[in-house]
This record gives structure tokens, C-alpha cells and sequence, in this order.
DNA sequence: AATTCGGGGGG
DNA sequence: CCCCCAGAATT
């Protein structure tokens, strides 16, 4: 299919349904970069009041570089992958001390943010700035792969730059944003991953995998490995109006937020062990956990995380710290400090927790 | 190239 | 259950 046929179908089919965003039609490149971080492996609708909240808290590049990384994190608390978070806070301190303050305007300039990798700068160059970068998001590859039957695996490099050449060769190089927002709404309405809508497609006449009734093998992925399980055991200790939280700062998940004191097993069962644990400096004998009657489970992409939930009760807070990440913290001020959002959940559902609010 | 980062929605 | 979502960084 020839680039300008391909061009004037998607236009035609755009007209109809544009999904209206808050940031399609936007050309501040600050909103533009917000929103992609934001939307990156996250739907639309559950990143949607996360845009809008913040831009509030963090109106431009300058308030987010003096806001602290805690205070960008307690704003993304609820939405996963909290790199995200921590990357548009560096990157902000980067535009404002070594960019003057100026967002970088080229594809090679964007692509050094940190964060940004080549879908999301290829949109920011596009959508801010009008360049002519092709947009590779999930959309895209299935979009292309279909109607080309690409039969590469697109989670290769070489699948990816198959269907990078022929996204470049396709784009609307006039209008590259309207090019770009289109093709991703087609994909997301449309060419839609289980069941796609071909009955309804303005390119069915011409698409390769429809013509041969194998829509669904593309796009190709290689099968996925199964999660590893793991198991934490959660201690709420609690003294007086006070409780521990930890600051998780090893390479991990939910590195950066706070969490409750936990210990990690080999099973599901857990053998206290002889000599005690130790939790902020004080050492814990079993006899001083109450078991609470309630475990969860939280799947992340690649782990599934049994939770087993414990919890001490001490006479008086001691004041020395071991050291390791451990905070002291009272009852009425957990709302200061990010979660993981099971967590969040948890506190909430534990009333008795805001006795002494 | 493979792995690891969350959390939610829909079939 | 399983898949995938406006992906990117790290190993």
C-alpha cells in the first residue's frame, strides 16, 4: 500500500473519531513530555486524573525542578513504574541547570532526557515541534504488523526496525502530529489487540493478515516466561501513635517509596527464626506478633507478590534507629509519604490505624 | 538480547 | 486466567 493512500484513509478515518485528550492539539513541550511519561504501558483512562493533578502540583519545568523526588513520587502514588517519576524529576533539574531552562527541540536533544527513550521522543518532536518522527507505541506495531504482516518478532531489534522502516515510509511528513495521533487512535479503537473491528476498517481492502484471515498472529511476540513468586512478610509496629515505615532504596521494585518493614522468604511459610528479628534496632521475639488474618497478593509484570501481614505492638518507641531506611513516623501523617497503592489500601482499610486522628 | 520495572481493564 | 496498555533502563 502506497504511503499517500495509506495517509488519506487514516485522515478520512480521523475525522470521525478523534478521541478528545487534554493533550491532543497541546503544544507546550512540558505538557507533551508530562503526558507521554505518563501514558507510557498505562491506559488512557487511568492516567487521565494523573495528568491533570500534575500539572496542578507541578505547573511547568521550574516548580518541578525545585519540588523534591519524595514530593513527585507522592504525586505518581498509585500509577506504577516509579522510575517514571523519578526520571521527570531529574530531567527537570537537568532542563533548568543545564538547558537554561529552554525544553530541548530535536529529536537527539529530547532522546537524552532521562525517561525518554525513542517512542516518547519521537512524540514530543512531533506533537510539540511538528518534526517528522514516526511513533512506535503498541498501537503501531500491531496497526503496521497487520496490515504488512510483519511476521518478525516486533520485541527484537530487528523486528522493531522493520516496522520502524516501513512507520517512517507511511508518515504524513506534512502533517506529522495529526499523522501520529491518528495512527494511535486507530490502533486503540479500532485495530484493537484480541478482536479487532475489520468489518468497520477503512484499510481492510488492502490489509495482508485480514485478506488471509490472520489478524490475530500479529502482532508476533515470543511466549512470555511465568512470574516468580515471592513472599513478604509486613510488620505493622505500632507504639503509641507512632509506626515504622521503611524508605525502599535498594534496586528493587517500588524503589523510592515507603513501605511497612518487611522480610522476604523462600515460601509461603515462615520459620521465625531463633536469635529474633530486628526491625529499626529492636529486636522482636515472636511472641510479641500478632498474626493479622489477612494476606493479599500483588502481580507485578514479571513477579507475583504473596503478602503476609503481622503486627507488633510495643510499650514505647525507642528512639535509636538501625539505620537501614527505617522512619519513625506518626499515625495522622501517613498521607505525606508514597505507597505502593496495596499499601495505601491497606492503611485505609486498617481504621484502626487513624484512632489518633 | 533478556530482564525488570505497577497497576488496571477487558475478553 | 490471560493479554496488553501512547516504553525505557539496566544487566
Amino acid at each position: 500500500m502506497l504511503p499517500k493512500l495509506f495517509q488519506e484513509l487514516l485522515k478520512e478515518w480521523h475525522l470521525q473519531l478523534e478521541r478528545a485528550l487534554p493533550w491532543v492539539n497541546e503544544n507546550d513541550p512540558y505538557k507533551i513530555w508530562i503526558s507521554e511519561i505518563i501514558l507510557q504501558q498505562t491506559r488512557v483512562l487511568q492516567g487521565l486524573p494523573y495528568y491533570t493533578k500534575f500539572l496542578e502540583t507541578f505547573p511547568d519545568v521550574f516548580v518541578l525542578a525545585k519540588s523534591s523526588e519524595s514530593e513527585v513520587l507522592k504525586c505518581w502514588e498509585g500509577l506504577g513504574y516509579y522510575s517514571r517519576a523519578r526520571n521527570l524529576h531529574w530531567s527537570a533539574k537537568y532542563i533548568v541547570n543545564e538547558l537554561n531552562g529552554v525544553f530541548p527541540e530535536r529529536y537527539e536533544e529530547i532522546i537524552k532526557l532521562k525517561g525518554v527513550g525513542p517512542y516518547a521522543s519521537a512524540a514530543i518532536a512531533s506533537f510539540a515541534f511538528s518534526l517528522p518522527c514516526a511513533v512506535l507505541d503498541g498501537n503501531v506495531h500491531r496497526v503496521i504488523s497487520r496490515i504488512f504482516s510483519v511476521t518478525a518478532d516486533i520485541t527484537t531489534s530487528k523486528g522493531r526496525k522493520i516496522i520502524q522502516d516501513i512507520a517512517d515510509k507511511l508518515l504524513d511528513k506534512e502533517n506529522p502530529a495529526c499523522f501520529n495521533q491518528a495512527i494511535m487512535d486507530f490502533g486503540a479503537t479500532v485495530c484493537l489487540p484480541a478482536s479487532p473491528l475489520c468489518d468497520q476498517c477503512v484499510f481492510a481492502d488492502h490489509c495482508t493478515s485480514y485478506l488471509t484471515d490472520t489478524q490475530r498472529d500479529f502482532p508476533f511476540k515470543k511466549v512470555k516466561k511465568p512470574l516468580r513468586n515471592r513472599y513478604f512478610h509486613l510488620f505493622l509496629v505500632k507504639a503509641g501513635k507512632y509506626i515504622f515505615l521503611s524508605h525502599r532504596k535498594e534496586k528493587d521494585i517500588w524503589r523510592g517509596l515507603y513501605t511497612l518493614p518487611f522480610i522476604e522468604t523462600r515460601d509461603e511459610r515462615w520459620e521465625f527464626p531463633l536469635e529474633g528479628i530486628q526491625i529499626g534496632g529492636i529486636s522482636i521475639e515472636e511472641n510479641q506478633i500478632q498474626i493479622l488474618n489477612y494476606t493479599d497478593q500483588q502481580i507485578l509484570t514479571h513477579q507475583r507478590i504473596h503478602l503476609f501481614f503481622h503486627q507488633v505492638t510495643l510499650a514505647r518507641m525507642e528512639e535509636k534507629l538501625a539505620g537501614d531506611n527505617l522512619e519513625i513516623v506518626p499515625l495522622t501523617n501517613l498521607n505525606d509519604f508514597a505507597f505502593p497503592k496495596f499499601l495505601r489500601q491497606f492503611i485505609v482499610n486498617n481504621t484502626a490505624l487513624f484512632e489518633y486522628k
